[in-house]
DNA sequence: ACCAGTACTCGGTATCACCGAGTACCACTA
DNA sequence: TAGTGGTACTCGGTGATACCGAGTACTGGT
């Protein structure tokens, strides 16, 4: 598939967010679930300035812990603003794609 | 709904797209159209660029004709690039936003 | 000592939707 | 005939976002 970055713009976030809503984890492990998911190009510096938002916004709760195998980890989980934002993406993401289905449905 | 505007940075323009394809026509009535399809707060300057961009990059078929309720209309219609930009277009959405509702069920 | 894999930071870029001000045409009415 | 409202398009500039590239740094294995 190619280049989707415009189309993740806006989404991408939100995509985060879920994934932080599920399991507390970190920037690189993030991105790699990201390209797992399908996102293949979604690449490490992209996921870190989604995480340096999320923070400066008050949307998680970040506790640094050292690793095994590499340097410490910074990790990130939704506080109660974050579960808000995240409750009110998905509410966008329904409004936005349902309109958009329907018009590919020829909805007229 | 609050702001959408991010979430539609990648896909409005594809809308507009599938809106011409489905008939010859022009800015305006393609504003109302979006507005009536639940992009309400979508207005009038953002689809001329889109319009703009479109003829400019060769997507388009653009004549100008008179109308009798206000000043002359520029009608635009997809030619064959439009065409298979439109289709690339929905194979993205499809791929994107099947993935997002995979991750939203909690896919793992 | 070197390297690959892990892990994060930061300055800069391109693209896109949006904004605001401006131009202009037409029909209707006071 | 001057004014008003609806129609219709243009263009310079803004802000948000994903991406890029270079840099820093820690660990374990060869």
């Amino acid at each position: 598939m190619d280049d989707l970055t415009e189309m993740l713009k806006g989404t991408l976030e939100g995509c985060v967010l879920e994934i932080i809503g599920g399991e507390e984890t970190y920037g690189y492990a993030i991105t790699r679930r990201l390209n797992e998911l399908g996102f293949a190009d979604v690449i490490e510096g992209t996921v870190y300035t989604i995480l340096l938002r999320l923070e400066r916004n008050g949307l998680v709760q970040v506790a640094k812990r050292r690793s095994e195998v590499g340097p410490p980890r910074k990790f990130y989980a939704l506080n109660d603003a974050g579960r808000e934002e995240l409750a009110r993406f998905w509410a966008k993401w329904d409004y936005v794609s349902s309109r958009i289905d329907k018009l590919k449905e020829g909805g007229r």
